[in-house]
DNA sequence: CCAAAAGTGTTATGCTTACACCCATGT
DNA sequence: ACATGGGTGTAAGCATAACACTTTTGG
């Protein structure tokens, strides 16, 4: 005899940083009897992310069971759907507004212990476009000239050469950065009780 | 017509510090329609549990899906079942370790921003007997010292009134603190990229 | 020459670690 | 007295934040 389930299914929460802001793109899948990952292969293309992680598993309005994963995408990834700003996140669904929420403070707290903005960042940049993303992100202000010694020093960041001209208003060129890592990698373990030497 | 759908269980893995180890409990409760905190009552006495928050949710080897929750326990609390110390975890089934692995990287990496020893430790306590706490899950030495100062800095611990007497063999009566809140909290946010004050 | 944007130098601060030293108790 | 376990004082180390100042460009 067959028990009563609910169904499975696999939403992915994506995240990118454009013009100085956070925006999600929400898509779900039927897992059906396969595994989680091809579940959410067939809601959002995921070779279009630069970072993947499960966020968490919750029984939706629906009743369903819904397993949500945090995916991160570059500016410039050509994802079709309907992104909105998470400071409109309110306009969505109960369900997709909190997995939103739960999103985008995973994605703050990496970014502080973390290589993470690898994953939403260009391959190359300057120090005030990197700026731009930590204070979407973050939500507060944010020094380059700290944030630059901060990534520089933990090994985050490297130098590329070249630099990008300035705009029509002037100003000295900027260096252009790049991460030393495309994937995930905890660069501040621990801020205290750390192993002795 | 019903589809395909695979089972979904519940399974709590429950770590205590007891003796300079850490050990782990593993049990689980078949879903069915419910919620996910209904199962995981049926799997284990949640009431005797300090702290629970969700792990992650996998294929099993067994074909069926899984959500793990972490459980802590104080040494004390009379939870029956087979307790492994992690150390032997590898004599488990591979889920099994694995989730086991996952829950001993969650607690560590919490035990150094948040207050998370509320929940293995006793309500009232002397600082080496919380140093052997923090060791068994770090896995590395600790000072006891230094633990005091952290913890006091960050008001996660608080003076007791009286003393423990010393053993058979002397020593200078240690004090009694306890937890501030026995509830998860978050007491070093940000290594760096703090808010502007 | 001035405004704008980027980058560097320098200092201050705060938290953590390390370690020497002092305290209280049993034998 | 001395061993043992507990606790405090103090200094050093290190990363970050703050901010003044310099560099490089366009108009």
């Amino acid at each position: 005899m067959l028990e009563d389930r609910t169904s499975h299914a696999v939403i992915a929460v994506v995240l990118r940083a454009r013009e100085g802001k956070i925006e999600a793109l929400l898509a779900a899948a039927e897992r059906g009897s396969g595994t989680l990952e091809a579940a959410l292969a067939k809601a959002v293309d995921v070779s279009l992310l630069a970072h993947v992680e499960q966020l968490e598993t919750r029984l939706l309005g629906s009743g369903d069971l819904g397993t949500a994963y945090l995916g991160l995408a570059r500016a410039e990834a050509p994802l079709g759907g309907t992104w909105v700003p998470v400071d409109r996140a309110r306009e969505l669904s109960r369900d997709d507004a909190a997995l939103v929420a739960v999103a985008q403070a995973r994605l703050r707290a990496k970014l502080s212990y973390t290589n993470i903005g690898f994953a939403l960042a260009p391959l190359c940049f300057t120090l005030s476009e990197l700026r731009e993303i930590y204070v979407a992100a973050l939500g507060h202000d944010v020094s380059a000239t700290n944030l630059q010694r901060v990534l520089l020093r933990r090994g985050v960041l490297e130098r590329v050469d070249g630099r990008r001209e300035p705009g029509r208003t002037g100003g000295r060129p900027a260096a252009l950065f790049r991460f030393a890592s495309q994937s995930l990698e905890v660069t501040d373990e621990f801020a205290a009780l750390r192993p002795p030497r």
